[in-house]
RNA sequence: UCCGCAGUAGCUCAAUCGGCAGAGCAAUCGGCUGUUAACCGAUGGGUUGUAGGUUCGAGUCCUACCUGCGGAGCCA
């Protein structure tokens, strides 16, 4: 009697009688002879087909099946170190096939394909074993997220993504209509993570936010997933200490559990190895006068002009990639200029031009990975910022009342979900790290 | 939004100075007992993104538009 197996564990059912289902990934016919890789959703095994071994129908089936078929197929699993899949190294002899349906002439063949027509084909992209190995991680990133948090005494706390005023920016704000009033989709939940701070000491967002920036690149995406740790009593030296932890935990997570996803993306790990705490840190103005230097002794015209910046400019791609080139781990760069950023940000002491925030820049040009601050506790300070930025005191009448009733010194970051798993992974574009990218010029699938 | 590039068979691409629209893969049929993007032989497959213009003749030149790609800005 066969036994239901899971391609992942095929390896301990070897000599046993097994039953798969699942789909045809790939598929080659040599005479007598058909090998199918066949995929379930854990893995792909090679399955063998001689014609003395099934019914002539069975055969005949198998020779002309399509691929992404889906079918059952029983067998005996044996050990051969000439049989692909993942994990490879075994294989099924068939005995038995029964095709559940005939797939029509699947689109995306094992040769290559445009990102245009694989993203019009998202929803059978997924399929790909890179696809499928993408996803795998940014699962386990997201399940590392939550159980370092969550071990670490900071609780889930949602924020809402309806929201009826702005977090940051009113020009990139989704707006959607409310029952005949202007609402709008969540960009940040940072401002309801404050409150949610105050009610319970660490806490932390995780959810999807969205952003109407009409932004063209590798690194952005209408639609994310950002999570947003919020700590009472955190400054900028326990904040960045608590980063440094959380990223290099998330990292060595995947390291430990994909070896196998990390292989079928050619993912070079020697690069992520690396990334344990503590991460070096450089201030905004010592950034600047590092990019002014290279800038200085690069002989490339079109580098020169890219790495052009003053004191005071926020740091552009170029110049984050050029940064962190200089670095084998994540850098933290700290103390950028007050108007370089968010209003709610506490200016440092000792130089009120620049506030106390660090921006984490990933390694091998991935960029801004995660940015966060301590935030204004003065009331006086936040009433006065409120003021000059001119945000309406009465949408945020709520978040203002946080300085009254015990205000705290406080701090917390956003983390973009996407971007690390672009990073970990090594992907060119971002646009692979979520299953179905919401992008400037696509929606569908 | 700005700068640059592209759109030809289901897919990836070619087509010289403006002169018969072509190959690989996929599909279909046949062959082959160890294939790894198999291989060998055969067959079918086209409104050259859209609209207009120049020309004896346009995939190729001109104009407008559409769609996508690469980069910038903004950001996570």
């Amino acid at each position: 009697m066969a036994t239901s197996m899971l391609i992942q564990d095929i390896a301990q059912y070897e000599g046993q009688e097994v039953f798969v289902r699942g789909w045809l990934y790939n598929k080659t016919h040599k005479g007598k002879l058909v090998f199918m890789q066949v995929r379930d959703g854990s893995g792909i095994a090679q399955c063998v087909i001689f014609q003395k071994e099934v019914s002539e129908a069975e055969f005949e089936a198998a020779k002309a099946l399509p691929q992404e078929s889906s079918l059952i197929l029983t067998g005996t699993v044996r050990k051969d170190e000439r049989a692909p899949g993942y994990p490879g190294g075994y294989e099924i002899g068939v005995k038995s096939l029964e095709v559940i349906q005939n797939a029509d002439e699947y689109p995306i063949t094992p040769k290559d394909h445009g990102i245009e027509f694989l993203m019009d084909n998202r929803h059978l992209w997924l399929r790909s074993s890179r696809q499928w190995a993408i996803l795998r991680i940014r699962a386990t990133i997201i399940k590392a997220i939550r159980d370092w948090l969550d071990d670490h005494g900071y609780l889930l706390v949602d924020t809402p993504i309806l929201t009826p005023a702005a977090g940051e920016n009113t020009t990139t704000l989704f707006e959607i209509d409310y029952f005949g009033e202007p609402a709008y989709l969540a960009q940040t939940g940072q401002l309801y993570n404050e409150v949610n701070m105050a009610a319970h000491g660490k806490v932390y967002c995780f959810g999807p936010t969205f952003r109407a920036e009409k932004s063209k690149t590798r690194r952005h995406l209408m639609e994310f997933w950002m999570v947003e740790p919020e700590m009472a009593f955190f400054d900028l030296d326990a904040l960045i200490g608590m980063e440094q932890e959380f990223v290099s935990y998330i990292v060595q997570t995947v390291l430990s559990k994909h070896a196998q996803e990390l292989a079928i993306l050619e993912r070079d790990t020697s690069k992520l190895e690396n990334v344990i705490a503590p991460f070096p840190r450089i201030t905004y103005t010592e950034a600047v006068a590092r990019l002014q230097k290279l800038a200085a002794e690069t002989g490339d015209p079109e580098l020169k002009e890219n790495l052009k910046i003053e004191w005071g400019d926020d740091l552009g791609a170029p110049h984050e990639t050029a940064l962190a080139e200089m670095f084998d781990k994540p850098v933290f760069v700290t103390h950028y200029p007050v108007e370089a950023k968010a209003f709610y940000m506490e200016p440092n002491k000792d130089n009120p031009r620049v506030v106390n925030c660090t921006d984490l820049l990933a390694p091998e040009g991935y960029g801004e990975i995660t940015g966060g601050s301590e935030r204004i506790f003065d009331r006086d300070l936040m009433a006065q910022r409120v003021k000059t930025m001119n945000i309406s005191e009465e949408a945020y009448s709520w978040y203002i009342d946080l300085r009254r009733f015990g205000s705290v010194p406080h701090a917390g970051f956003g983390l973009g979900v996407e971007r690390v798993v672009a990073w970990v992974c090594g992907l060119p574009h971002i646009r692979e790290t979520i299953p179905y990218p919401r992008m400037l010029n696509r929606k569908y699938p």
